[in-house]
DNA sequence: TCAATAGTGTCTTTCAGACAGTATATA
DNA sequence: TATATACTGTCTGAAAGACACTATTGA
């Protein structure tokens, strides 16, 4: 019993899976890959990887190495650009037709600014945004990968009302509308304006947010303030 | 690549930990196990087991089911006992001198009915019942158990003000006054006794609890009404 | 009678939702 | 000028926090 658990217990693969989220186009999506090989080739799926192992029967790496690699193996960015979250662990028996296999999901946040560089770097056959409320492919997924998007989904949309995700899933200077977006997108239905403003005041009263220098001029109308996220609450 | 993803990849066995708490004594408290063999032996952990194979190299049993029969065997209880809820996944790559584990936890809120049955079942040298606020030895955890406790004590005091885990550390027919001991004891500090049963009264109005037949005589004051959670929340 | 808990009620502040109006940019 | 968005307010009702009081039991 010095290499391993020994008999009678599962030996399992371990799998981390990535819940890559932005907001595009006024919309939540969701980052897919196509399948390269087996099983499930050709169908959609959430990227992730294995666990590696290391050098000649080492441990390998730890699980929050495996999910940076597969980040920044999937994106071609560091895996500072996003906060990357725990969300839970699928293991039915049979969730991977090859063997026993567990997997860890994890969100993964962008801001548009690196999302845009992400969508300009790929494939769009293999790989793309879907918006999560109409074009993700939910019977084409693979493995459990439905089921793990599922429950992403709602914590999304509970964290982003109590945590600070929508920061993530905003620019990391953005104006007032620009955050209000966040909201909208995540839960799919339009806030009031002012209404969200006025919850906005508090964050900045709180020391959440701080004004950044400059003005932001998107439409053809008045140029608005810009926020960025204070990293010292105080 | 039939049997199991192949080569490169870690092979672990996956444990599973149980957090098992209840509200005792108006306080909320953890079960704990001696470990009874290497490594850590002597030291105090959280309960758990592996995930086992199945008869001849089978896939084995699924993670939730593996949950509940190390919760059933530690409690000597049946899995319905308890509304188990996953927690989260500890991956690091030493957590286990013995070779690559990885644990996932899951929290196991008992009423104190049924912990009391425990308490009374097991010997107290091996096993017993661990103010989470006074008597836990978090310098003599095993393996990474602190952080995993740490983890799921944070977590239930989130989740006992915005979802049913209250009504879980709770008795199954419990008073007012019993159920603001629960959110007395996992936050650890007194409840307005009014503006509890204000809050009460919507649950009420909302039909999530309804009364239940009888009352309830504990001190040497006014008996009270008792309540339970309703099961259709219409 | 007293101590202890059960239960009802009031006052105030905070905050969310609905909605009105002014300001400043571009087309 | 028209229009779109930025920004400032107001009114109302729901709910939380602080606090006063009555009711019913056993000791």
């Amino acid at each position: 019993m010095t290499k391993g658990p020994g008999n009678g217990l599962t030996q399992a693969a371990i799998a981390v899976d990535l819940v890559i989220v932005t907001v595009m186009d006024a919309d939540l999506k969701v980052y897919l890959t196509r399948r390269q090989e087996q099983p499930f080739q050709g169908l959609w799926a959430l990227p992730g990887d294995f666990v590696r192992a290391g050098p000649r029967g080492s441990l390998g790496e730890d699980l929050t190495a495996a999910v940076s690699r597969a980040f920044s193996h999937t994106t071609q960015t560091r895996a500072s650009a996003a906060p990357l979250q725990q969300l839970a662990t699928f293991g039915r028996a049979r969730r991977d037709p090859r063997g026993r296999t567990i997997s860890t999901s994890w969100l993964a946040p962008l801001s548009p600014d690196v999302a845009a560089l992400i969508a300009a770097s790929h494939d769009d056959a293999q790989a793309g945004w879907f918006s999560c409320s109409e074009e993700v492919p939910w019977m084409r997924l693979s493995f459990d990968h439905a089921d793990i998007l599922e429950a992403a989904l709602a914590r999304i949309q509970q964290d982003v009302e109590h945590t600070d995700l929508a920061f993530a899933l905003a620019p990391k200077v953005f104006t007032v509308s620009e955050l209000r977006l966040v909201h909208e997108a995540v839960n799919g239905q339009p806030q009031d304006g002012r209404n969200f403003r006025r919850r906005f005041q508090r964050l900045v009263e709180d020391g959440r947010v701080e004004e950044a220098p400059g003005r932001r001029h998107l439409g053809r109308a008045r140029p608005a303030k810009v926020w960025r996220k204070r990293t010292q609450p105080d």
